[in-house]
DNA sequence: CGGAGCTGGTTGACGCTGTCTACAATGGGT
DNA sequence: ACCCATTGTAGACAGCGTCAACCAGCTCCG
């Protein structure tokens, strides 16, 4: 019936960008491509190319953006008062990210990215992203360590390892299919936080 | 020079695979192409279509069998005598795996795997290298906690976490553009495993 | 004024892809 | 000797990214 055109909005660039996050969502990276992008916003499907080197441009921003929020949701989150329990709320920081915003978790960390070397902006966003919580890890750590940043920086990686695995598992929906029920499922993620903040901090 | 087309190969079937596994291993699986496949092995385009009908279930093929490879490593690596260090022997041996074959790693855990509903043969697969992971370290560990299956379980997600995303971590090549130097790097795995495997164990 | 040139849009073409269909050769079972 | 499944070929189609040419308006500068 309808034409399901709409107006030629005004800011393209900004109107591509939501309607690519929009087919990613509903199909994945993978089929993204810039003619739908192109015929869903009733444009020829050159239009998007004046605002987007390549089809990989486009989904380098889109993810580019998604570090950008992540280091925004970890500064929110991390930024506890005290600066004492800021691993613990890291941890959940982490996790809670991951679990709120499973496609742009994904899009970060379970694809495989565009060429780094051909999108720098993408890659700066993306170490931005890693320094604040590489910071936040090694800050909250260091107090219970004096034997030197060496070892300070392993416990950080070990942390982040332990996060970012639970968070992939988690994302994956592998869970179900192993013996998982769905009460242990929803207790998983507080489970092996847990885990992780027990042991560490053995309180001398 | 020499006309490049190899002799028609006795089994289309296997040919395409390796000459698949190639593809994938020279350029990454999105540019996969069942038309390259039949290029490289001097067969008509269509050919392929005999031996696998489609172009995702020919990287659902090669995915199962990494995750067979997967399965049949840690089997092979986990098969202490004692039995009694199986856990550590286990991380090991799942990092390990990463290391040696990064591509069929990242083929397993780092990419959008074809459909899972239209591969169950590969979901199988998949099922089955979980399991005997899973199994591993609920027998391994096991012995040091009776407080019930419950709790166990747990601690078995938990140690997967870890090494799963150690093992991600590592593979994506991020840690050099953190501070990691060459030397840390090469200990990082080490180190990661040391603590997974200090603290759970801590000899009443 | 008026034209030059930039910006952002158009159409058309090319070669690549997956996949559908039709067709040919081959060879074993009855 | 015939049937028919198997395995290969050839051709067509639509969708994709991308290149090139073109065109409308706008701004800037003479």
């Amino acid at each position: 019936m309808s034409e399901r055109k709409r107006e030629r909005p005004k800011d393209l660039r900004q109107a591509c960008l939501a309607e690519a996050y929009g087919i990613v969502a509903e199909s994945g990276p993978e089929k993204l491509s810039l003619r739908e992008v192109a015929r869903r916003l009733g444009v020829s499907h050159q239009a998007p190319y004046k605002h987007f080197p390549s089809r990989d441009h486009i989904l380098a921003e889109i993810i580019a953006r998604s570090f950008r929020d992540f280091a925004a949701f970890l500064n929110r989150r991390s930024a506890t008062p005290s600066g004492e329990a800021d691993l613990c709320a890291m941890g959940r920081a982490y996790i809670d990210y991951a679990r709120e915003k499973p496609l742009n978790y994904r899009l970060m960390f379970n694809t495989a990215l565009p060429p780094a070397a051909e999108h720098p902006e993408m890659m700066a966003d993306a170490r931005h992203a890693f320094s604040i919580l590489h910071e936040r890890l090694r800050r909250a750590h260091a107090p219970l360590d004096t034997a030197g940043a060496r070892r300070v920086k392993f416990d950080a990686l070990y942390i982040w390892s332990t996060l970012h695995g639970l968070a992939s598992i988690l994302e994956s929906d592998v869970l179900p299919s192993i013996d998982f029920s769905e009460d242990e499922l929803r207790e998983a993620a507080e489970q092996v936080l847990d885990r992780l903040g027990g042991p560490p901090t053995p309180e001398p």
